[in-house]
DNA sequence: TTGAAAGCGATACCAG
DNA sequence: CTGGTATCGCTTTCAA
């Protein structure tokens, strides 16, 4: 690979001044830019950004940090993150930190060692001390604590949809799933919807599940088992949905008539299920973009218009649920 | 951050002990060794990856590649490369190339760029000029070439296996999908098919489908009308199964009683739809950790058992496949 | 067994 | 407008 000394000897100039011409900063001739820049591309020379990043305590690195990989919503996070970072000339390093606070932590380290601009975590730790002491930003996506700037949806907004959509169409007898209790996202649209069925003329029972693919058949087969007089069922997010569709089906419960489920996130797979899922739909790539952008906000010190951006959420009728009049 | 200099200053030594003692490298005294020890726990020291890495032209970082982070089946091999890679103290950095070649080039830029000590690559562009001139080495995974070193499952015995369980079966009138054309992974487990196919007194056809979430749906009402005659589906992967499954389903066919399907790679999902898909399982998780593996004795110098390591497939008995009476 | 000093490849200050 | 040089934090000769 051609050092920055290999392009100032053939330009005939000095490495500063190809440092100069490189990164568009102080003084430097027309004519000398353009050997500078001749001299550049005959040797294909890319800087060396493990210099650079030495020198100037920065990379063009941002961690991004995910629970769980497998969660496909997750993925799609990821993908908004990663097109808008790349429009910005940044590159990711993912971690994966499978819900383990060892993982975190050892991601966070490597994302230090290896001097990352920012941190965009998603995880289910950030209200802990693993993230005081950085010296450089952090945005949360997906979750909220008190503290850090974040990107996420409306919960509330999201349950009380759920809810009300249920409701509409005629469940009586409501079971509803609560994700994790340390979420703060799960205990959102949890309260929305909470708060809902509370003001309806309904039955409903709580069961707290989590977000993990692991899980989620067995809390279908309890679930069924506790109350198999619940006719509609409203899921902490799709992955449980989809257990716990499938569990239904098997037990013989006819859906979207004897039975309804409405799912929480709109993973891409949902619809590809059978009936398909209808489902609370997150705006999971944008959300990504949405943090990756205020990321860079904080970074290059631009006023924020809000510190904390939630975006709206939407019910995506599909066939788990019941047809019914629009009354609009 | 503490750096060497302050550690050596608190241990009363010069950073060049620091340093060995670090690395285990060259004399040190015992009672030195301590001292310094010491020191670096008590302020708490962690070597500076960066400055490590501009010196030695080595990092402690591992590209990880991926063609298309929403297809569950690569998730799944990225937890097998990075629980491999966290338990010889590396890390990753994963990009989705997203089957777009500039993308590709990008994160091959990037990792060069950040001294990656390796790549692991499940895109479909290896073939090409992309991965030359590396200075560090390239493990396949799930792909296939003549040159570079690899890790994949057994294709052709994946096709066979799908093509005998559904013959068995007793399906007649057979579609059988082809995955891109590009992908020897897929070309492979078409080709196991085929020749069982031949081989059987039954119908079929081939219709050539992309891997993707994007054109699964389309792919499977084509596939309905053009051959409604159908009674056994043997998809590429299992996110066209589940497309299959689901327009089949819509249509009113009856599974597996009037249709059977067999997906390929058992994604996490696969076992959630209804009916459960019967798959060939592919051991992703198990492909990632070899490819970690393949890589790291690679990177060392290790005499190679073998330079391809191909892991056997299974079949996945589920139920949109019929039962019939095993006789061994 | 230890330390001084020369890099690794870039940036940025300061002098010219 | 341009060039010399100290510097970033660490590793590795080479001498002592």
């Amino acid at each position: 690979m051609a050092t920055i000394r290999d392009v100032a000897k053939r330009a005939g100039v000095s490495v500063a001044t190809v440092s100069r011409v490189l990164n568009n900063k102080g003084y430097a001739h027309e004519d000398t830019r353009k050997l500078v820049n001749d001299a550049i591309k005959e040797l294909n020379y890319k800087p060396n950004e493990v210099a650079r990043s030495l020198y100037k305590k920065k990379s063009r690195l941002i961690g991004l940090l995910l629970p769980d990989i497998r969660n496909p919503f997750f993925p799609e996070l990821a993908r908004g993150v990663e097109d808008e970072m790349q429009e910005q000339g940044l590159h990711l390093i993912i971690g994966n930190a499978d819900e383990k606070p060892e993982k975190e932590i050892d991601y966070i380290q490597t994302f230090k060692q290896n001097n990352v601009i920012g941190i965009i975590s998603a995880t289910n730790h950030a209200e802990t001390k693993l993230y005081e002491n950085l010296s450089f930003p952090v945005v949360l996506l997906d979750r909220i604590t008190g503290s850090y700037p974040s990107v996420y949806a409306d919960g509330l907004d999201g349950g009380k949809i759920a809810a009300q959509e249920m409701v509409r169409r005629g469940s009586k007898r409501i079971a509803l799933l609560r994700g994790p209790i340390e979420l703060r996202t799960a205990q959102d649209r949890f309260k929305g919807a909470v708060d809902e069925l509370c003001d309806a003329n309904v039955d409903f029972q709580v069961i707290t599940s989590s977000f993990s693919f692991h899980d989620a058949e067995k809390m279908a087969k309890t679930l069924f088992e506790k109350f198999p007089e619940t006719d509609g069922i409203i899921a902490s997010n799709d992955l449980s949905a989809a257990a716990i569709l499938h569990e239904a089906l098997r037990i013989g419960r006819s859906i979207p008539d004897d039975l309804q489920i409405i799912g929480y996130d709109d993973i891409p797979l949902s619809k590809l299920l059978f009936p398909s899922l209808s489902t609370i739909r997150q705006p999971a790539y944008d959300m990504g973009r949405e943090a990756a952008k205020l990321l860079m906000n904080i970074i290059n010190n631009k006023p924020l218009a809000q510190k904390n951006i939630q975006l709206p959420v939407t019910f995506i009728e599909r066939q788990t649920t019941r047809k019914v009049e629009e009354n609009d």
